[in-house]
DNA sequence: TCCATAATACACCAACTAGTTAATTAACAA
DNA sequence: TTGTTAATTAACTAGTTGGTGTATTATGGA
């Protein structure tokens, strides 16, 4: 099957699935909390169908406590995929400045490039 | 149609667009240069397809020169979707801080739950 | 002109995704 | 027991993804 890292990565692919895990990042919510927001747009049940996305992806764990699952988020993958951006996007910086390119931000500090 | 940084993620959540990526990290290459380490696995139309992906997620821009696409890295989608997790996991961070929870690291000296 | 090389386009296919509705399970409460 | 709430399962569908093989386009060189 897919790698962690896919897993990670296409689980962050869909903005419904990001925010629920921005909801999580404030703390334990049940399923229902997680789904309020959605309701309008889709049914119960594709909402658990994304929650277990999350699930497989190990970015969330579920818990029950009576007829409630509350979730929590897990940092740890993210974290992992923050890892290989930074890795490849400071090499890229890294090329960029051997060509002795460099460039102001648009919105911060950050070196962009581009080419000559 | 899907947003940017739902399409940066998609195009992150495959191990071969992510070696393309981490090769373009080191330097401008041409496709077929980006497709030799894949040509045993896959036709070269194949390899088309991921750049297209790739190209579509705005992490690479293709040039011509001659019967040649050199390939080049585009940080800025990459740095969006950092932005975006690192928001997130230190939220959810600061939020195990208030809960007092606080756990080791299981593979290295990293800080979790530590609140400013 | 003719040929080789680099890359893309096209048509097709299997597997997966994201949603639906309806039915079901599980826990609690009256 | 009966009913209510929380959530999942099942069966189905449309659209997307990731691959294939074949054909085509574009450039440079003999």
């Amino acid at each position: 099957m897919r790698d962690p890292l896919s897993r990670t990565f296409a689980a962050l692919a869909d903005p419904t699935r990001r925010a629920m895990l921005a909801r999580l990042a404030k703390g334990e919510a049940n399923v229902s909390d997680l789904a309020e927001p959605f309701l309008k747009d889709m049914s119960l049940p594709a909402v658990t169908k994304h929650l277990k996305v999350l699930e497989g992806a190990g970015l969330i764990t579920k818990g029950r406590k009576a007829q409630w699952r509350p979730c929590q988020l897990n940092g740890e993958p993210l974290r992992e995929a923050v890892d290989w951006m930074e890795q490849h996007r400071i090499a890229w910086e890294a090329q960029l400045d051997r060509h002795g390119v460099y460039l102001k931000s648009k919105n911060r500090g950050i070196r962009h490039g581009r080419k000559k």
